[in-house]
This record gives structure tokens, sequence and C-alpha cells, in this order.
DNA sequence: TTGTATGCGTTATCAC
DNA sequence: GTGATAACGCATACAA
């Protein structure tokens, strides 16, 4: 381990106290032009480089924000985190990751390691079945900013990025309608998150738009994964074909393109017999044949919304304190899935 | 801010002193054992967090492990991931994790900033386009040891965590030869990266094991995404029938399925016309229809030993510092894209 | 087996 | 403008 230079060092080089070091390596204003000058220069020869944990130590701050996710594989998380990491490095922060693999089990004991290596906030996406916040109270019990980003928690406090989940899913419902389906069935998520209850709410009132009455039979919950997706499929393969849908609105893309290869197996024609429209614009719905139709939303713009939104907490920012919901624009991409020759 | 218990507060408690504290609750066996059950109890009473920012600053380590990936968006990075935060957590070490999304410049960028935040060891995997290791230079310089996995690089003295690519491209290769393929194609990725030279290396051989000449005209290197495998396909599609290959052998499964779409949709069968064979057993393997034959290898697994590399490495253990290459077992998976029917 | 004293590198509070 | 000093919380060498 070779040697550290430190501000002991640069003071000795320069005949100065480490008292001026460290504030001309902050660049203080109280501060002669020309001794930052001097400072900044001789720190750079002698490869000086801060220490965060004497820093961090003196200033009970940890300069760290926690992320806990579902899971990091889809292209929509891998976007939500560059866009955070934009931020927060901008800002000088550093990140800790870590997934709760959607289970509230594993998301409990992230946010304790997390609480423990006292993250100064914390964002969070939680997992499917998160039915409280318990495990997210220490945190607000030490006042530590919390920001939920994307799949929130009805009547929390904290302030949610999210987007106008009842508005997507109206959109896509309508649109189907307007293709001419009027059997629209909808495979969605765990309805007590919140993001899976509006998206149903959306897709409820799109139909009673139409006046097409609600039946709760072409409702189906599930964990949106192949499994569940391909037994929904079988399912359908099951019905008569007065009861078959025309069309299928999933909450997301992944459990819409698992749908389709198992439909699509069975001879079911895509969008003819059955059309489709998924949710969040994934790679997948680009892979699959015809290609996905999907609400697409801007992850980077999640994330850098949500890190934003939690440093100006950090900073004491009032405005932010009482900002409840920060609401960011999807928007539906039509493609061959949903489209009907007419 | 809720004042913090120290080992100055616990001590006062106890009616002991700081460094019997401190001995306490690292479970000294130096203390008699009723001591330091009297010392876990009332930290636990008490509500005390151990402060890693004290204790790193007066052990100069900062327990944290750098990673650097060129994306997290696979399947099998998350999986690598998931075993490295495994194995990480157990030692009690932290991981920062960024993306050098395949360029070389914010892969130099990226660990330049872990080698200022001082992180006691890196783990990478390295870009497309990066052709030298000027920027893990200061790493080796301070001797903070440097594990490579997946991704690594010709001559490097670092240990490295890999799969055999050769055999597995070999494995591959020899599978579509005995479907009775003859006209195998092989699109790859940058040849600099050596998992993609040693795949080439493969193909090449089983070719040679059935006396098949090679021919340059039929390796194709690109970036392996989806508008480089669009183009590929149609590539084949231009050439006449006598030139068509009869199989492909794709470098990773996302440029096998987008090659595979654009075929399907100008009505090239799969297998029959041309028989396909991706690697990395991805998600979209299963999604595209027929499903991708691919080559599985074990990302957790891959993750899990590089970080206890990098420990051991950090514990002086010489024999991991003698230890150049861990090579891991891969297996192909065979799926309808590959089967010719007999 | 336990206690004393000190330093890790930085920064904030006073002084001057 | 700049300097002296104490404090952040922990862990270790040395004493007892």
């Amino acid at each position: 381990m070779q040697k550290e230079v430190t501000i002991y060092d640069l003071a000795r080089e320069l005949n100065l106290s480490p008292a001026t070091i460290s504030r001309g390596l902050k660049k203080s204003t109280a501060l002669n032009k020309s001794t930052v000058q001097r400072i900044l220069a001789k720190a750079e020869e002698m490869g000086y480089r801060h220490n965060n944990f004497a820093s961090n130590l003196r200033n009970k701050r940890t300069k760290t924000l926690g992320i806990i996710v579902p899971r990091l594989n889809s292209y929509f998380m891998t976007s939500v985190l560059a866009g955070m990491e934009d931020v927060a490095s901008k800002e000088g922060y550093d990140l800790i990751i870590s997934q709760s693999l959607e289970k509230s089990e594993l998301e409990k004991s992230n946010a304790n390691t997390m609480f423990n290596k006292r993250i100064d906030g914390l964002l969070i996406s939680l997992a499917y079945n998160t039915t409280d916040l318990t495990h997210i109270q220490p945190f607000f019990d030490r006042q530590i900013p919390v920001v939920f980003f994307d799949r929130s928690f009805p009547g929390v406090e904290s302030t949610s990025v999210v987007i106008d989940n009842y508005q997507a899913a109206y959109k896509a419902t309508a649109h189907l309608l307007e293709q001419g389906c009027r059997k629209i069935m909808h495979l969605t998520g765990d309805l007590t998150r919140d993001i899976y209850a509006d998206r149903l709410k959306g897709y409820k009132d799109a139909l009673d738009e139409y006046n097409i009455p609600f039946d709760q039979k072409r409702v189906v919950t599930s964990t949106l994964n192949e499994q569940d997706a391909t037994n929904f499929a079988n399912a359908i393969l099951a019905m008569d074909r007065a009861q078959r849908p025309d069309a299928v609105f999933c909450a997301n893309d992944v459990s819409a393109v698992y749908c389709m290869v198992q439909l699509k197996q069975h001879g079911i024609r895509i969008p003819d017999d059955i059309a489709f429209v998924g949710f969040n614009n994934d790679a997948v719905s680009r892979m699959i044949e015809p290609n996905l139709t999907t609400i697409d939303y801007p992850g980077n713009k999640i994330g850098e919304v949500a890190v934003s939104c939690l440093i100006n907490l950090l900073k004491g920012d009032e405005n932010v304190k009482n900002t409840n919901r920060i609401i960011l624009h999807s928007s539906l991409l039509v493609r061959g899935s949903s489209l009907k020759k007419k």
C-alpha cells in the first residue's frame, strides 16, 4: 500500500495550514484566488485524492444513496439506473444498488442493510407483494428522505415519481376498441401495486366510454412471468369461440410476448384473431412477430427526476417536501400486434 | 438528525472502556464470553450501528468493491451481479456498480472514478472496443487487486474468471454439422475481445474436424446489436441460393433472434432453410419461434467465483495470486432452431 | 482479560 | 485571509 497524500502534506509543501488547504480544495471564496490556484496545482502535482471517509466521519453524511429495485433485467430498469447514476454522480453521490427479486422479504432485508450502511437517502420501487411499509419506517423515523419511483404505495407521505398508469391503460384499451375489438381481456399483476390497480381502472373506464360492460372474468391477475403468461394463453385456447377474446391488453411486454408465442403455436393469428397490446416498450416487443404495440415511457427521465428530487430533499428544499407525486409522460407505440386490417 | 449510539455510550452504560466495547462488538476471543454477551446485548438494546467511516478511516480500507460491466440489461449480467452481491455481502463488502455501455471512453472514466473512491478491489468485464489497459494501470501500480470476468484481456497478469469459449463454440458448430449443415456462417463481435476470438477459433476447428474448408466470407464481425443483426439477415437474403448458408452460429442470443425475425419475415424457414445457434441462454431465446438453441453458462457462479477470488487476493492469498484463469463449465442447450427434421 | 492513549484525514469554530 | 484546535467514531499498540 502506497502512502496517500493528505492535506498536511500539501500544507507542508506550500507553507500553509491544513485548514487553508481544506478550504482551497473546495474553492472557498474566502481565500485569495491565487492561493486557491496554488493549492489546486500542488494537489494535482502530488496526486492528492480526497478522503471520503474522514470527510464523511466529520460531516456525518455518507454521500451515498440506496436504490432498491425489483429486478435489474429489463431495459426500463437499466434506463432508470442510467438516469439516476447520471444525476447522482454529478452531485457527488455514490449509489448502492440492490434487487428485491419481487420478494417482499428480500426487500425488507435490503432496506435494513441500507439503513445500517447509513445511506443519506433511499430510492425504491416496490416488490410485487409488499403490502406494508414497516421496513421503511426506520428511514421515516430518522427523517432520512425516501423517494418512490414507478411502483409506489398508496397514501404514502413521501414523494413518488411515476407515470400516469391510468391514462396509459386508457389509451391502450381505447386503441383496441378503435380497432374494432369488443372482447378485450386484461392480464395484470398484483393489484396491491398501485400501478396495476391504476391500469385496471384505465381499462375499465375505456370500456365504459365505449359502452362495453365490464366483465370480471376478462381480468386475470398473475405474476406476469413466463409460466403465468403461458397458462393464461392456455386458458384462452380452452375457451369456446364465443367466449374467446378478440384482444388482450397485458400489463407488461414480457407476459404479452410469452402469451403470443403460446397462442401462435396453436394456430391463433395475431392480430387477426386476437390483437395484443403490452406495456413498457421492452426490447422483446420488437422481437416478436408481429411486433408488439406497447406503452413507452422514459426510464432515464424517471431516474433523473427521482434522484434530483431526493437530492433536493437532502438540501432541505421545502417545495419538494410538499410534492406528493411527480407524473411523467408516456405514449402509445402502435405496432403490428394490434393493427387490424380494414 | 437523531444522535447515533457510539461505543463510548455503550462503554459508559456498561462501565467498560471503549476499547473493550470495540473488541466485544467483533466477538474477540480475548474477551470473557460473558462480557461479549453483555456488550452485544446492550448494543442491540441501545440500537447501536457500526460506523463504517470511522472504521474505514482507521483501517485504511473501504470495504467496497467496484464493478464495471458493459451493460446491466441481460439475464446473464443480472445473474453475475446477484452472485457477486451474495458473496460480497457475506464478507461484508459493499459494491459500486457502473456500466461502460460498451464504450471504452466511459469505461476509462468509470475506472478513474472508482480509483478515486478508493475501492479495495475491481471487478471488470471489458467493453467491446477496449484495446489497452492504461486505465487499469493505476490499480496495478497501487497493488489494488483486479479480477476480470467474462470478457478478459489477452496476456494480462490479473486473474480472469471465464468460460471456455473455444470449447463452447466448438460444440455449437459441431452440433450444426451433425445436423447436416455444411454452409455455416458465424456472426461475431469485435475480435479484439478474446471471447469472440476464441469462439471464432472453436468454430474454425469444428469445421476443420469435419473437413469443411474455412471461408473468411462466412464470418461477419459486428456489434451484435439489433441493427447489425438485421443488416446481416438482409445480406443473407441478398445472396443467391448457392451462396446462402444452411446454418448460422451467432455469438449472442439477441443478434440471433433479431436475425431470425428478419429472415422469417422474408419467408425463410427455420431450421429447415437455415438452422440457428446462439450464445448466452438469454430469456429471448425462449421467446422466438422456434426456440433458439444456445450455450448456457452460469452467471451466478461466475459472479461468486470472481468475488471470492478478489477477496482472497485482498487477504493476500498467494495461490490465487498465481492463478491466471479460472474456467467454468458451459453447456449446449439444443432447441428447435437447430433441429433438422430427419 | 481489560484499560489508556493515540492517530486515521477532514472540517467547523474560533481566533488573529 | 489565514491559522490553531478540537471533534467525528473506531481500532490498535502498549500497559496493567
